[in-house]
DNA sequence: ATATCGATTATCT
DNA sequence: GATAATCGATATG
């Protein structure tokens, strides 16, 4: 996806976010998922969002250009992955909280911890989850916070493959105490892969 | 099926 | 010193 789509309204590109790939390549090795849910933080304006209280040693990706991670480490165990977006004085972000697996699936059940059987693993437990999918592509704060997400040289990307969802879904956001009520998790209605 | 609870630590006040 | 954009285990209907 190019710099253009996430230079817009952090609204605007969850929307457009969902059905869209993520991708990690490391070597060999490449994990991919669609994405089925996310959720937009809208910068300085939103009380649940981390750039509310202005730059930190943590958020400042968030304050720098768009389509770059934003890896945060929360709950004393898990790191969830956004990706910046919006010119940067606005600081908004959207948070990837769903894939469905569909490259590398039993290298994601390894990095999950889970029965790496062959064929079906517990498939919509591998990546339903924002740190669950972090766990299962190897995301971490030290290895990706700051990653160019525009281009497959950073080993960590979102394109396109042309799919598009058949509905989209708006909910509240999920976990978060100021701001609970506006509908700003978007998400592939019905899809399996949805957490919660 | 839904509810409750503890884990565990970087980050911020 | 308190908190947190979660998860997995355990308990209960």
């Amino acid at each position: 996806m190019p710099r253009s789509f996430f230079s817009r309204d952090p609204r605007r590109v969850a929307r457009e976010l969902v059905g869209k790939l993520l991708i990690r390549q490391q070597g060999r090795k490449v994990l991919a998922g669609r994405i089925v849910e996310v959720e937009a933080y809208l910068g300085a304006s939103d009380p649940a969002a981390h750039a509310a209280s202005g730059i930190t040693e943590r958020n400042r990706v968030l304050f720098g250009p768009p389509g770059h991670a934003y890896v945060y480490f929360i709950y004393g165990n898990h790191f969830c992955l956004n990706v910046s977006c919006q010119p940067e004085d606005k600081a908004g972000c959207v948070l990837i909280r769903a894939l469905e697996p569909l490259a590398g699936l039993a290298e994601m059940a390894r990095a999950r911890g889970l029965p790496a059987t062959d064929g079906k693993v517990a498939c919509e437990k591998l990546t339903s989850g924002p740190s669950r999918l972090s766990r299962a592509m190897g995301v971490t704060r030290a290895r990706d916070n700051g990653k160019d997400m525009t281009t497959p040289r950073s080993g960590l990307w979102l394109a396109d493959d042309g799919f598009r969802p058949r509905r989209i879904g708006r909910t509240p956001r999920i976990g978060i105490q100021k701001a609970a009520a506006e509908k700003l998790r978007y998400l592939i209605a019905g899809n399996e892969f949805v957490s919660g």
